[in-house]
DNA sequence: CCAAAAACTGCGCGCCACGCAAATATTCGC
DNA sequence: GCGAATATTTGCGTGGCGCGCAGTTTTTGG
């Protein structure tokens, strides 16, 4: 990663994913063209195909992102930290920062409500669950194919995202944090593990 | 739905569904048209943009169907029956009829190979996924907002997948009905309910 | 500093989504 | 049944998109 080649490649993709959210939100989706993406990184509209298949992609790119880094924090937590409060840290350094900044809530607000973002949403929902389903069974120990650690990912990202469309019913006086918190607490009663997982 | 109307539009869709499915599988995801499905489907290429937006959305739609149909099936349980046993019989439904035949094996590899399909197919997937949610509300008398019947659901539907997944890398021998019943039966056992919910 | 490898770009083509308005089919009150 | 009201299908036209190709520019490794 410490090459130019790709540092100049990733904030390429940052920068289109970036200006693809910032257009959405202030034109809305529809007055959005793939050329003024391309336009607002400062990049070709060919090149831009090189990096997105379509228009949702680029929006959803940096969710993208922060979903599959949730994936990779999670391997890196103390394997001795038991398992449940990895994932609690794992999964909230994703909303951490983001909270207060109106554009990062427009941003949600943006890809619940358009049903056309809603395929690319899941997908990277879906990474996520894949990354922490991994690192779950690395941590576990658990064999090839077993069922738990998927499982286990699964109940994760649907507590996460029932918090996080409580939060946004809710208005939004109180952090988005609180709520993701408070949903995998409970998911974590939910859930109690006879052979208690560390 | 007694409507010759309502017959009609549904006939098309569903005509739509197939032909589309049929000429993936049979041709390339990449080698077929819009086009030739609305002529396989004895329809105008204009009459299919009323059905559906893409390509894709239409390959999805028996899935789309089908999945939500699990949904109403739970809630048409009778309610005195044990939930995982409604749960249960409501889901493999899903899979009663079609192990065997080569067409209905050859549409599951396409949708989970093909990665074009995989935001549709995550759009059917959880649409079943709030169908069971609120149905499973509904049975335990939870309230709105509540985490478990949600959790529940996502449970449900990580194990089914997780399933089909397996039983596709085995090769097929054995049908998928008594994978998705065995994940369903290992994840009762996972999620042990503290006040039985029946 | 040079050759190999990779990324960016312009061009062009076929496909697609969708608004509009005319034609056709279905429903419903009478 | 009949005719008006309501839905659906269809053709046409347009703007936008996805991507193969081939030429140029940039980065890399030696």
């Amino acid at each position: 990663m410490t090459g130019l080649r790709e540092r100049k490649k990733f904030a390429t993709r940052q920068a289109l994913g970036i200006a693809a959210m910032r257009l959405a939100i202030e034109r809305g989706l529809e007055n959005v063209l793939v050329e003024d993406i391309a336009a607002a990184a400062g990049v070709s509209p060919r090149t831009y195909n090189n990096y997105f298949a379509n228009k949702y992609e680029a929006i959803c790119a940096l969710a993208t992102d922060r979903a599959v880094r949730a994936g990779l924090a999670l391997r890196e937590r103390p394997p001795d930290e038991p398992l449940w409060e990895s994932i609690r840290h794992s999964v909230l350094v994703e909303y951490e920062g983001g909270d207060p900044d109106p554009e990062w809530v427009a941003g949600v607000r943006l890809v619940t409500a358009a049903p056309e973002l809603h395929g690319e949403y899941l997908k990277a929902r879906r990474a996520m669950e894949h990354e922490l389903a991994d690192a779950i069974a690395v941590r576990t120990g658990a064999s090839a194919g077993d069922l738990e650690p998927v499982v286990l990912a699964a109940a994760v990202n649907a507590a996460t995202e029932h918090a996080v469309g409580q939060w946004l019913e809710a208005g939004g006086s109180v952090p988005v944090h609180a709520y993701v918190q408070n949903a995998l607490c409970e998911l974590e009663s939910l859930l109690p593990v006879e052979r208690p997982i560390r």
